[in-house]
DNA sequence: AGCCAAGCTGTTAACGATACCAACCAGAAG
DNA sequence: CTTCTGGTTGGTATCGTTAACAGCTTGGCT
């Protein structure tokens, strides 16, 4: 049962060669003679050998170990899927295979992945940072792992970073509504300790400022997590003597939840593009990203430093859009 | 900039002792002074030392890699998402981490992904396998490599399986779509060489024959892969002379292709249940499965045998619910 | 005092692969 | 006939860690 896997060794011996022919013919690095490689090629059919990448990595302690990390909150999260999917395919473009890991949003979670994916001596991480410092990261980055984070950026650590303009998103998004008559709008969101967050907050505060619009408390909801959270926050904005007419989800799981109890005329506005958006009534008006263009650019900017590019980190930020299908368009008490 | 890791050897030298020494203090296996641990900690941390894994896990070759490999097709599939992220979860309360590859549900793809993944000494490896054959993966399994099937079974490979009973699920929500009154019901899914929709469409058939009901080939459509096909393919059976009154669609992805086009009045139900299914016009009536549970229960029965359970493989059949919201329930032309 | 046990630490040899260098062979050239 | 060249092959050391065992203290017991 407990069969024990053949080795170098044994297939030399099977083949009556020496293990660094074997070692050539498995690597077909090196000139070998047509009839030994045959015949070595033969007893690794015949016993069933596969190399030992564990092995193979412990001797090329300098080369690279074709491992990428990837950290993300919660692979459930469709934005998070996509930036997997598509970084899997770039490291599997570049010979490289993937370890996976969630943060669940917990710092310290954060660390521990990130801690036994560095001991497994990853080429490189793909990083969406938690909440918190980042500079645990120093030593890893000193060492040479190299670090690429996406669509956040990572406050207290130099590395490249993948993101979008969320600040002006939430901006332009919120002054449309505005726009449109409404003055009384909600934010849902979670933690502004998250980047991404942050940005999208303060783009939500400085479109009001901008507006003359005073930030009322009981509409800015921060520390939304799940979709009933976000249900039960928007029940609970609703029942304000003075409720709002129009409502911005941070993302997709929160618009989700607010879906759920918000009205059809509530006007509503939620950050990433969903699968249903226009199936919905009325259609959603959303502030969409590409998640697989941001991952995808994140893993290339990722094997040029674990290939050697050593210029100055960059932050590519790429583009929103904002796309009108109706809920963000519906007219408030103010429309002209 | 390329500063190597320091070793065991660094430490040991920092703090005046063995490497052996070093080695008892970072695992905390066996008794070593208590002064003589807080100089080789100092030392651990003053130099930044980690332990290397790789290297361990070479000398330690019959012990455990605490590496597990997930499959999946795509995780794009909120389905395989929530498979991952339970997965995951799993492995990490059991001190291991995850490898992640994607089969895009080419067979030759997921072939060179699981070998990858068994070269780097996997202790095991959790399945959603493709179409095909998987009898390669005997010699993986024959050298000690634990392998659990989830959300399908691997025809020609005699390990553990975590499902569920496809085919009754889809013969009860067509006998309802019948007793509503529907003799003309469209059927979407993939190829059913891929296990899952093979079980579809038997259940599919199935009900039919029940109901004295014959197929229309015209409404059965295999093969069809994402959002766009569906909707096309859906637009053609509407487009037939008699086309159909209900349909089913055999999963996420094709439902929400179906749903762009599909009318309202179009009876409707859904393999899988997704986030707004409640929201839309009508609710949808899904199929509902857990795939938490599957993926929670399929990683479990993986670390059982990874430490060392040897009982016959055995296939878990976990419940589905039809959850009626509407789509399903609407009135077809042969209703009472 | 003498001896043993217990506790602590070090030495050596692997794990499976590859880098580096040396050795071998045939045939060509001098 | 000798020397050289180029293509092939093998030997040895090593990557960083730990298993197995050996050796050294120290203190307790008779």
């Amino acid at each position: 049962m407990a069969a024990t896997r053949p080795t170098m060794k044994d297939v030399a011996a099977e083949a009556g060669v020496s293990t660094m022919t074997v070692s050539r013919v498995v690597n077909g690095d090196s000139a070998v003679a047509p009839r030994t490689a045959a015949r070595v090629e033969a007893a690794v059919r015949k016993l069933g050998y596969q190399r030992d990448d564990v092995a193979r990595q412990l001797r090329r302690t300098h080369q690279l170990s074709q491992i990428i990390g990837l950290l993300v909150d919660d692979v459930t999260d469709p934005f998070m899927a996509a930036v997997a999917s598509a970084a899997e395919d770039v490291a599997r473009q570049r010979g490289s295979i993937m370890l996976i890991g969630s943060s669940r949003a917990d710092p310290r979670r954060e660390r521990e992945v990130i801690a036994a994916f560095t001991a497994r001596r990853v080429d490189g991480l793909i990083l969406t940072p938690a909440a918190g410092s980042h500079r645990f990261l120093r030593p890893a980055q000193a060492q040479g792992t190299k670090i690429v984070c996406v669509d956040r950026a990572a406050p207290g650590l130099d590395v490249d970073a993948v993101v979008v303009d969320n600040f002006g998103a939430v901006r332009a998004a919120v002054a449309q509504l505005v726009t449109h008559g409404h003055r009384r709008i909600g934010y849902l969101g979670d933690t502004p300790k998250i980047w991404t967050f942050g940005e999208r907050r303060r783009g939500y505060l400085a479109a009001l400022r901008a507006a003359g619009i005073a930030a009322d408390p009981a509409l800015v909801r921060d520390g939304v997590r799940t979709g009933p959270e976000a249900a039960a926050a928007v029940t609970g904005m609703l029942a304000l003597p003075d409720p709002p007419t129009a409502l911005l989800a941070g993302n997709e799981l929160l618009a989700f939840g607010a879906l759920t109890t918000a009205p059809g005329d509530l006007a509503f506005v939620a950050f990433d593009d969903f699968a249903l958006a226009a199936r919905l009534t009325p259609p959603v008006t959303v502030i969409a990203q590409d998640p697989v263009a941001l991952a995808t650019s994140a893993a290339h900017l990722l094997f040029a430093r674990i290939h050697g590019d050593v210029s100055p980190p960059r932050t590519v930020v790429m583009p929103t859009r904002l796309i009108r299908r109706g809920s963000g368009e519906l007219p408030g008490p103010f429309a002209a």
